[in-house]
RNA sequence: GCCCCCGUAGCUCAGCGGAUAGAGCAGCGGUUUCCUAAACCGUUGGUCGCAGGUUCAAUUCCUGCCGGGGGCACCA
């Protein structure tokens, strides 16, 4: 339909001597501007140099659209032209919901390229906190996203498992270790101090022995770093699955490194004649490609920066052959945006290979305080902490709320409570009450089929619901394109209270059988695109609550 | 000092360069013989941080300020 009437605008600006006029064919937000408006008389009022409401009226004399496609049309205001569809075309739009079912707002400008969507990739050095459950949340979202738009994605989880940090995991645990067993041990400068560190030292010394403490440091260090990184992995493995969150492929740094990766990126960069020797060090040119400076590679002592096994992942992962890597990273890390894609840039990558979505700090809030979190002082609310205390469900939504590059304030008390303020519980709500009308029809909604006449749907409620319905598709678009799947919780909330403010006004059951009949269809066309909406999101859809 | 994000109603936030800037909550006033009142309807409330610029048109794009948050390493 819209691409009818975008074909038939494309040609009268072509006749008009304007072919390729960028115009702009949408949705008004204000339903008294019809079913769909243009610009276009607007954008060719500058190049024909003519008044654009002059310029609609040759515009509506030369589109020649039947009467059963567009029923009325008006110029409004600078020189916008609102279309209104004929009647019949809503119920072409409650068909094509129906019809594709729980396929309705799915496309396919991905189909044939693979994704890469990168998220969460915590340290392996303590349990995950509610920070890293809006980013696991975000990039499944994302990930979901973009399977609904043809992608073929991978979810993929980048483990820390090198370097500093983990050293002082494994020095925590082994002073942990000790202390349990009685010797003198203090947790290092630096350290991890949380007393999961101290469950995780008495749980090993249970399962190995005391005699683990009297090991030399050594050893011990070692078989505490071993320990500490698996614990850890089943630990957050075990979090994310409960969250829903599942990954294809888990990259390790380690693993980068004995595979021969890292040697493998810094030959590429060394290839390009990107890197030089400086101070002892060697350095990589980036300022040249948009960085403030440039950036070390290795340090004067001979070890390795941060960026290097970073950069190394990257060229594999464009390798592996992926045409987007999208990373989910914490705020904390946006400092360091500018510099990947400066490396991406010089090593000649497409622009829009890499993209980093940066997800803001969250404050967790009940009863009006704030919930503190340190991660040092080991006081921290941890993801499963949230979920099990306010639901699987509630926790994805309310993290999908908001933009993530917007700081998010979580409010606990909400997220639990039963009331239409909460934005779950009313999304929801919506498809309890739409499966509501099935149940005491005593009717499977698939069992409704059939054409809706006009008739059939009197009241202007009906119209708004379908149209609200109708947009759906144009939402799931918009929110892949820009990987925001904040879109998608806003449409929901607009849609649960048209469906609500629908059946509220507008009875089922009991009326004449047309009218009957033809909000059957609505009612189970609201409960499709509710359910896939929650689906998206990674949130149920509840027959009743 | 430099970089990034944010600044829109009392609060939390939406708003691909378009029409009279929206929603939820809070406030005020209503609604229930009815498929879930766990709901619905109406209404009050705005210098879109400030100042310039680009444009037929700027909350939206650009520049500079102001305010809030985050980040600045041969740490990760």
């Amino acid at each position: 339909m819209t691409a009818r009437i975008r074909a038939a605008l494309e040609r009268v600006a072509a006749d008009l001597g304007a072919p390729g006029a960028e115009f702009v064919l949408e949705r008004p937000r204000d339903a008294g501007h019809g079913d769909l408006a243009t610009n276009l008389a607007m954008v060719l009022a500058r190049p024909l140099r003519q008044n654009p409401r002059q310029l609609a009226e040759r515009v509506l004399a030369g589109l020649g659209l039947p009467a059963d496609v567009v029923a009325r049309t008006e110029i409004a205001g600078p020189g916008f032209i609102n279309f209104w569809l004929a009647v019949d075309q809503l119920d072409a739009q409650l068909q094509a919901i129906l019809g594709a079912g729980a396929g309705y707002g799915r496309h396919h400008f991905g189909t044939g390229k693979r994704v890469n969507v990168e998220f969460v990739s915590a340290n392996p050095t303590g349990p995950l906190h509610v920070g890293h459950g809006r980013g696991a949340a975000l990039g499944d979202g994302i990930a979901a996203l973009l399977e609904w738009s043809g992608h073929e994605v991978v979810r993929e989880f980048y483990i820390n498992d090198a370097g500093v940090q983990i050293d002082k995991l494994a020095l925590s645990l082994w002073a942990r270790v000790r202390e349990a067993a009685g010797h003198p041990a203090a947790v290092p400068e630096g350290g991890y101090h949380g007393a999961y560190l101290q469950e995780m030292a008495q749980a090993l010394l249970d399962r190995e022995g005391a005699s683990l403490a009297g090991l030399p440091e050594a050893e011990g260090v070692a078989r505490c770093r071993a320990h500490a990184l698996q614990a850890m992995r089943v630990e957050q493995d075990e979090d994310l699955r409960v969250f829903g969150v599942r990954f294809d492929v888990h990259s390790s740094e380690q693993a980068l490194y004995h595979a021969g990766r890292v040697g493998h990126g810094l030959e590429v960069l060394a290839a390009k004649g990107l890197t030089y020797e400086s101070e002892g060090a060697l350095w990589l040119r980036t300022s040249e490609f948009g960085d403030d400076k440039d950036r070390v590679l290795r340090k004067q002592d001979g070890s390795y920066t941060y960026l290097v096994p970073d950069v190394a992942y990257h060229i594999e992962k464009f390798e592996r052959g992926f045409a987007h890597a999208i990373d989910v990273w914490g705020a904390d890390h946006h400092g360091y945006v500018p510099r990947m894609r400066a490396v991406l840039k010089a090593l000649g990558y497409p622009d829009d290979f890499f993209d980093v979505k940066i997800v803001q700090l969250v404050k967790v809030v009940r009863g009006g305080e704030e919930v503190r979190m340190s991660k040092r002082s080991g006081e921290f609310v941890t993801l499963r902490d949230l979920f099990e205390e306010v639901g699987v469900d509630a926790a994805r939504y309310f993290f999908l709320m908001r933009r993530g590059e917007s700081g998010l304030v979580f409010d606990v008390d909400l997220a639990k409570s039963q009331t239409e303020e909460n934005p779950v519980f009313y999304v929801q709500m919506a498809h309890a009450r739409m499966s509501g009308i099935f149940r005491v029809a005593g009717r499977d909604p698939v069992s409704v089929t059939g054409a809706a006449t006009p008739e059939a749907l009197p009241a202007p409620e009906d119209l708004e619901l379908l149209k609200k319905l109708g947009a759906f598709p144009e939402v799931t678009l918009r929110a892949a394109e820009e990987r925001e799947p904040h879109r998608i919780t806003g449409y929901l909330e607009e849609l649960a209270r048209v469906a609500h403010g629908w059946y509220h006004k507008c009875r089922v059951l009991g009326e004449p059988p047309a009218v009957e009949h033809g909000r059957l269809l609505l009612a189970r066309a609201a409960r499709q695109v509710l359910a896939n909406g929650l689906t998206l999101l990674g949130c149920s859809a509840p027959d009743r609550m």
